[in-house]
DNA sequence: TAGATTGTTAATCGATTAACAATC
DNA sequence: TAGATTGTTAATCGATTAACAATC
């Protein structure tokens, strides 16, 4: 759906009004059933010989997604991945905004990092609370990961962005997305080890 | 694939020899029947009534993922993200190695961060061909991605690990893994906000 | 009307699962 | 032998695709 998003905007930005369901699925190297089966699965309909709407199936799908309105994250750990992910340009204008950021380190503490300044852990509760936040980066070493997740989640905290490598073991009411490197790189490699076996 | 390495990692950390497609599949939360038949589909088999083989599973998967050596790899812009990356442990011990680290900006050159030192990017061919690097991670800001991309693969990278918000266009004989945090953050909404009207 | 494109049905495909005889 | 677990077959499931009448 992120990837629909994506083609949509393109298509906006290049000033067309419609957009059909086969110029999609070309874009997204699929077939145009799928297309019109995803989106009428959302509920989305379009004008058969004309296409779809630009600017309501991208509002419709930010609904869907749940991305209509800005939702404001809290950055746990200001490593340097905690503040590449603060510094990350991009999020701004896709729904999110880093509310806050935390950490352990007193060195840390006080420290700006483009719009955020970096908190004591220990106020993360009120803060959290304070500013309404459901979404939370962890950002902290393997070892943290899973006892600061669940003090977190302790907060009120919903949605956890996980980059630490390791599997979290929580309730069924939190959701978390895994973001690993390491899994990455190694699915990259395999497809380049294929695609060097494929040419032999 | 890369998750049963994981699991692996940890039965073997126990001090298991053997392991059943049954715990693998609990650990993994599939089936049994899936863990066997994908194991098969690699080759590999195991003992009837004693299960797999630990360590040969481990150096078996290992070796047909590729990852069986050290890859060296090629940071690109040293950026919040790039640093990040270059500092991120846990790639050592699974394969990896940050073997160079690139950027345009004269304030970066020459700095070490990690075990890395900043080189100009002007002198990215002959260091990667020196070094026989075939994978660069990509982490400049999404404009400068396609032209940098194009530039890194003349030079015989044939893998990139992509950060950049941007789809790159490539020749196909390069194998492209796109990170967008974006992206993951959306999942995660959409996760949340699934799992919120579920509830209701 | 003619051309383009939708929404939907039926067919296909691949991946997953259940089941079980064979094996240790 | 009895218990555990494999490898494999046949059944199931869900997702994708092809096709086409209905619609603009």
């Amino acid at each position: 759906m992120s990837q629909y998003l994506r083609q949509l905007e393109v298509v906006i930005h290049e000033g067309r009004q419609t957009v059909s369901s086969k110029e999609l699925s070309r874009r997204l190297g699929v077939t145009d059933s799928l297309v019109r089966k995803d989106l009428a699965r959302l509920g989305l309909s379009g004008c058969a010989g004309v296409g779809f709407p630009c600017q309501e199936l991208l509002s419709s799908i930010r609904k869907l997604l749940g991305i209509d309105s800005i939702w404001p994250v809290a950055v746990v750990g200001c490593g340097n991945l905690g503040r590449a992910l603060i510094g990350y340009r991009g999020f701004s204008d896709r729904g999110f905004r880093i509310a806050a950021a935390f950490d352990l380190d007193p060195q840390l503490i006080g420290r700006h990092i483009g719009t955020a300044t970096i908190e004591p852990f220990s106020q993360f509760a009120s803060i959290v609370k304070a500013k309404g936040i459901l979404l939370a980066a962890l950002c902290v070493p393997a070892v943290a990961a899973q006892p600061t997740a669940e003090r977190i989640i302790a907060s009120g905290i919903t949605g956890i962005l996980n980059f630490a490598p390791v599997i979290l073991d929580l309730p069924d009411r939190v959701s978390v997305a895994h973001v690993d490197f390491t899994i990455e790189l190694e699915q990259l490699i395999f497809a380049v080890v294929q695609s060097k076996l494929d040419r032999l």
